[in-house]
RNA sequence: CGCGGGAUAGAGCAGUUUGGUAGCUCGUCGGGCUCAUAACCCGAAGGUCGCAAGUUCAAAUCUUGCUCCCGCAACCA
């Protein structure tokens, strides 16, 4: 897949453009390949201009969460890694992704120079090792800190007691690094894009920072911490362990023949993981004196009807079956002109099918077509441009104006601008031929203007083929060829470039590219009521077949459950989710509840209801507020409903 | 009063910095054209620019207050 372009000047710019790794836990989703296909876009896009271009993209591995998957398939962790690593891989070469550099964060050259960081961090004394000294449950195997604590003591997860403990960790000085990334966020106005994002990392980090742990040694699957260390109980935290991937790809800390690719131009990401790119990977390379990355780019979510997709609304867009049916490219295109970069977008068939059509098809394809029927009618297919200039040049300066403002455009990640600005020229160049009407041209003889017109038409479709090809390589590679030229660097010069005209054209006839879509490609799942029960039952089916552990008659009793009667309901201030309750239990037994329910119940409509009740739950603390028992719902996609009694019951009545 | 972004035609957006005729894409309707993929071109309908008040000759734009939405943070016992 490498097609890295070298540089014939020594002074030519560096463009190391990457994606995230992405974690092994998931198969490839739209939102991985979204944020492929921007990267990739830009990737061609540097080479075509000549740029020294290293494009990287890989799959992350380590961490509890992988070790765990992997046991639970019953399969060896590496064996594990090895297989969704391969889906990934397998995904980008369907998506002819040119990446320079598939890298894994198992590789041994990773790990070396992850180690090596490690060590250049520890020896500058930016990584120390301390006690973790906390409040720990024994039975939950989590750190609590104190502010979460019911009472001071308890265990807010499971109400036990908890324990001081000391687990020795090594520490990152991120505290140190706090000024340091203010200023850097600052000086640079576009290292974060978009900039909207950029206040909310500052306003993070002005809000205090505290060092960061950077060691497990409650699992093994990951880099160990450095020999010289002597410490081997002791693995890197997967966030440092992975971002350290932009480096070691480039050989650091191993083989550092690349590493004159960095910094990197950008970082492409999606807005889940901006604070680990917008925080810790500058603190970090800040340790380690290297200089920082000119972007971090965090791109919006796809989304299905506005709702955010996930595997439990099954909902999850499949972009290898989207590409399939309607094409790679077509789905490239529809992805990056969609959207405003950074804002989230609904993916639809329907909106697809419209871009296909009515951009690709309608604007551009037909364009093509039109050209090619011109000239084949009027000039064999044989067009020159000598005349263009004569009779057209308020057309050729339209387009020339749109062609010179997309580059910053593209610069600016601004990809859906850059398409729509792209689209002006094929205006300018259909409304030319109802303008001048070639047709009429050749009944009165003026085949002169009909040859410049053609000529025009073709120089439009060549400039137009050049810039749309990081995105559709595939596709404008075809136009190029029925236009008869070449797409690559010396045309890129030529053309874009100087704004030179290509002399001649010798068209060929091509079948459409872009034949219209009637109908949707993929049946939609009628995602309606019954097909969403159909659903849950066998999820719950799997569970119990997963076997769901029993328990005892005895075991279930242990369980308190009553009836209570809502006599008070308030909103928690600040709150999204909670409504404090108070609840009659009878007896003069009444208890304060604080439960999640507001975004399905209103305070006023609960007061006076029954509900059922967790009597003998060990009471936590939510949102600093008491609560004294736990309020029993039922939860699906469709929302939340409570579990009351059929028929009022005396206050404190006990279910069993 | 935790931080930030937003509300403009049926949908999606631009315009707000620097007040001066409200614009683009898709969709709808009417017309034109035949080189073309029922495409292309022209025209029309459709908006009290979230609400209220203020400044001004003049406010989508500036000021103040309010309502609602969406991110981040917190949070589902």
């Amino acid at each position: 897949m490498s097609q890295s372009t070298s540089c014939k000047t020594t002074s030519c710019k560096k463009a190391y453009i990457t994606t995230p790794i992405y974690y092994v836990n998931d198969i490839p989703h739209i939102g991985h390949a979204y944020t492929t296909v921007i990267a990739d876009t830009l990737a061609i896009y540097s080479r075509m201009i000549g740029h020294d271009t290293f494009f990287l993209t890989g799959t992350d591995e380590h961490g509890q969460k992988i070790e765990e998957a992997a046991k639970a398939r019953n399969r060896s962790t590496q064996e594990y890694a090895d297989e969704i690593s391969g889906k990934f891989r397998s995904t980008w070469d369907r998506f002819d992704i040119t990446y320079d550099k598939f890298i894994r964060t198992t590789d041994a050259e990773h790990k070396l120079g992850a180690q090596a960081a490690f060590k250049n961090m520890f020896d500058k004394g930016d990584i120390y090792k301390d006690v973790y000294k906390g409040h720990y449950c024994i039975s939950c195997e989590t750190f609590f800190p104190q502010i979460q604590l019911v009472d001071d003591e308890f265990c807010p997860e499971c109400g036990k007691p908890t324990s001081i403990v000391e687990e020795e960790s090594y520490f990152f000085r991120l505290s140190d690094y706090q000024d340091k990334l203010l200023a850097w966020y600052d000086e640079n106005p576009e290292c974060i894009l978009p900039k909207s994002k950029r206040n909310e990392v500052i306003r993070f980090v002005e809000s205090g920072l505290e060092d960061l742990s950077v060691t497990r040694t409650s699992f093994d699957w990951g880099v160990r911490i450095p020999e010289e260390i002597n410490d081997p109980k002791h693995v890197m935290y997967v966030w440092l362990d992975a971002l350290m991937n932009y480096l070691t790809a480039l050989g650091y800390g191993t083989d550092e023949a690349k590493m004159d690719q960095w910094p990197a131009r950008v970082h492409l990401i999606g807005k889940d993981i901006l604070r680990f790119h917008a925080i810790y990977w500058p603190a970090f390379l800040m340790s380690l004196d290297m200089p920082l990355p000119k972007h971090i780019a965090a791109h919006g979510w796809w989304t299905r009807n506005g709702e955010k997709m996930s595997k439990s609304k099954g909902n999850v867009v499949n972009p290898i079956e989207i590409a399939d049916a309607y094409g790679l490219e077509n789905f490239r295109y529809f992805m990056l002109r969609e959207v405003p970069f950074g804002g989230d977008g609904d993916f639809s068939q329907r909106a697809l099918m419209d871009r296909i059509n009515s951009d690709l098809g309608n604007d551009l394809g037909n364009l093509l077509n039109r050209l090619i029927g011109m000239s084949g009618k009027y000039f064999d297919g044989d067009v020159q441009s000598d005349l263009v200039s004569k009779y057209y040049q308020v057309e050729l300066n339209e387009m020339k104006a749109s062609i010179t403002k997309l580059e910053p455009l593209l610069y600016d990640m601004q990809l859906h601008r850059y398409l729509d600005e792209l689209w002006r020229p094929l205006s300018v160049a259909n409304k030319a031929i109802d303008t001048y009407q070639p047709w009429t041209l050749m009944k009165e003889g003026r085949e002169e203007e009909a040859m410049a017109l053609n000529g025009l038409i073709a120089n439009i479709l060549a400039n137009v083929a050049i810039m749309l090809h990081p995105v559709m390589p595939k596709t404008t590679v075809n136009i190029a060829k029925s236009l008869g030229f070449t797409i690559d660097g010396d045309s890129y010069q030529k053309i874009i470039q100087d704004g030179a005209l290509l002399d001649r054209f010798t068209i060929e006839k091509i079948p459409p590219l872009f034949p219209r879509i009637e109908e949707m490609i993929i049946a939609e799942t009628p995602k309606e009521e019954p097909k969403k029960k159909d659903e849950k039952k066998e999820v719950k089916k799997d569970d119990k077949a997963e076997g769901v552990a029993l328990i005892t008659i005895d075991q279930f009793f242990l369980t308190s459950l009553k009836i209570g009667t809502v006599i008070k309901a308030e909103e928690v201030p600040k709150s999204k989710k909670l409504l404090l309750l108070q609840v009659d239990l009878g007896d003069d037994d009444i208890r304060q509840v604080v439960s999640g329910i507001k975004e399905w119940y209103s305070a006023e409509e609960l007061v006076g209801t029954q509900v059922c009740l967790v009597a003998n739950l060990k009471p936590a603390k939510l949102m600093g507020l008491k609560s004294e028992g736990m309020v029993l719902a039922a939860k699906d996609g469709d929302g939340l409903v409570l579990m009351r009694p059929e028929k009022p019951k005396q206050s404190g009545t006990e279910v069993s």
